[in-house]
DNA sequence: GATGAATGAGCATTCATTCAT
DNA sequence: GATGAATGAATGCTCATTCAT
């Protein structure tokens, strides 16, 4: 007999993955009962709502997300190591929560709206404050270009890193390390070759 | 008093926002009509479903991002110089039919499985031979690096453009040209400073 | 230009048609504006509603019938040659009216709920008068059996001879007044061979 | 505590019902739900749509006529009696199915057009071969008159029969085989008095 | 822990009807 | 006489959720 807390986490990486393949409001609770090999109504034994399965998902993505971040940012590394950090931990998240990161790429915005999801803006700003944060470092450092709109730069860094969750598979040809250091080294250094 | 095709447009215009907005799955057909000042019944005088909608406005869209990308694609131009004006075109794009390329980007995976949708599935095919064919032709022209997986490099600089319309509003501080300007700067050049 | 009445006539004769052929619910207004090669809008002005177009159909129709059936029964005729001059007389109506008898009796029953149908009720009773008392003139006369629950002879000749509005095609292979003799040559003798 | 099958059943015949007094197309499924005491939206529960429930009462309906007439076919019988057979056991399916038996005369040339329905017309096939067949046979062997349109006798006996269907209500003053000898009488030798 | 049956609110869509032009 | 555009009520259907068993 599975205990609660295993079973729960069963449930919710399936409900996970129904989420990202179909969208949060195309998922109905009956296909993720379906697949979880049950009926709907039995879903509720364990969870209050569809909402808060997504929520659990969230947020158990975020806590996790930040537990790392946050060992990146205390380590007191320099603006350039620490982006390379935190695109790697990035990548590592999205291989291990692909289907989080991918719902929360597409619904977060939606959900942000609900109360109960503020803690999505809360992330969002933090998330801003510890990248831009480095970046301008970095900037002041002379580590990164100073003709570049730096909003703009956070936002082609940070894109770049979370589209991904869009069609990485895990399992597949490149470790999340390696598609890192390759995704790195275009940001940093750019794709043409240097004359 | 506005001729039919251009009340059309109205109406489709008002609608890609609120899809752009909300999702296509989350938006009622009486919030479009709604925010067009109608009833939602009244919509249907104009439409055949709200599915129509949705495909009035991509295949609109993919129209006339098509007809930039022909053209450029038959310029005959170098592979950096054909990346410089595919960017500039989207971004060109991205001004223009914003909420366009937003529903395109959350949604056509979606609708893709829709018969009616499988032009989606085409352009996204012509799509990757433009832009995959393009970087080929650039490493072998020596102009791209040799030491990166074409394939993750595609994705990059697909996503790199793409996701922009996310976050880009018309009217803002950059003009399309500018921002397509930066993004080709970080995307060739990397946004480290060269020691 | 077409005068008025003969325009309405037309229009009717159309809707008529749609409604036996689709059913009067199953049948859009627009079906008839289609049909009649104009806007469903356009009908309005014509007619009232789109139950006032049965509503004629069916009254026009009633009031020819009646004045037929009139014109038998008052002649003082035997009862054998009334039934004979009845079914006849209905046969010539079915070619005439084939589409508003069809309109009959599929819609008679739901329409005579609504306070303007009322008019229906009234016939089916006048009619059952006219039949019911001639058969039992017939059974007292002794042409008629006296073996036969006599309402039950009066279903089947009723029916019998109506019904036949559902595969009646004017212009066929038999004249209105040579199936009537068929019919009536089965209803009084019989289908088998006398011994 | 009802068995699932038993419910289904109990739903069908009150849908059967509802189908029989108003109208395929004028029901709406609130009304029936209405009828079985709950609400539109559970009828859903145990049907998968307003159709799917007229089909499978038609289906149920047709299934066990063709028992029936099969039954009859294969027994060797002569045309009168195949006749007389097959009229009775009409009778019978009436009594039993009254409601599906007239949603099949009035609705069936209507659902017919969908593909669903496609056996509606098969049994219609099915249908005339064995009247016509049996009614050519026993023209064939002297038993109907030569002198009629072979057709025109069989629509005469094929609505002769089914129309019986509108007005017959179970548990009335005749049991279904008096009202079939009646009915028989009437097709074989006629409503007159022979002379 | 799970099922079966039902709820109730909401949704896309249809359609008779209206009316200014 | 007819059109184009809109109304508003109703319809079939979906779905998250509840709850007795």
């Amino acid at each position: 007999m599975t205990a609660t807390p295993a079973r729960r986490r069963e449930l919710l990486d399936t409900a996970a993955e129904v989420f990202a393949a179909q969208g949060y409001n195309a998922t109905t609770v009956r296909r993720i009962a379906d697949e979880a090999g049950m009926l709907a109504g039995s879903l509720y034994y364990h969870f209050d709502s569809k909402e808060s399965m997504v929520d659990e998902i969230l947020s158990t993505f975020l806590t996790e997300l930040w537990a790392g971040y946050d060992a990146v940012l205390e380590a007191g590394l320099g603006p350039r190591e620490t982006i390379e950090a935190l695109v790697t931990e990035s990548f590592r998240e999205i291989d291990r929560h692909r289907a989080a990161v991918a719902i929360y790429q597409k619904e977060s915005k939606q959900l942000a709206a609900l109360p109960r999801f503020h803690y999505l803006t809360d992330s969002q700003t933090k998330f801003e404050k510890a990248w831009l944060g480095t970046l301008e470092r970095g900037v002041a450092d002379g580590v990164f270009r100073t003709d570049l709109d730096i909003r703009l730069t956070y936002r082609f860094v940070r894109d770049t890193v979370w589209v991904a969750a869009s069609w990485y598979r895990p399992g597949g040809q490149h470790s999340p390390e390696e598609i890192a250091r390759q995704y790195l080294s275009m940001v940093l250094d750019g794709i043409s070759v240097v004359t």
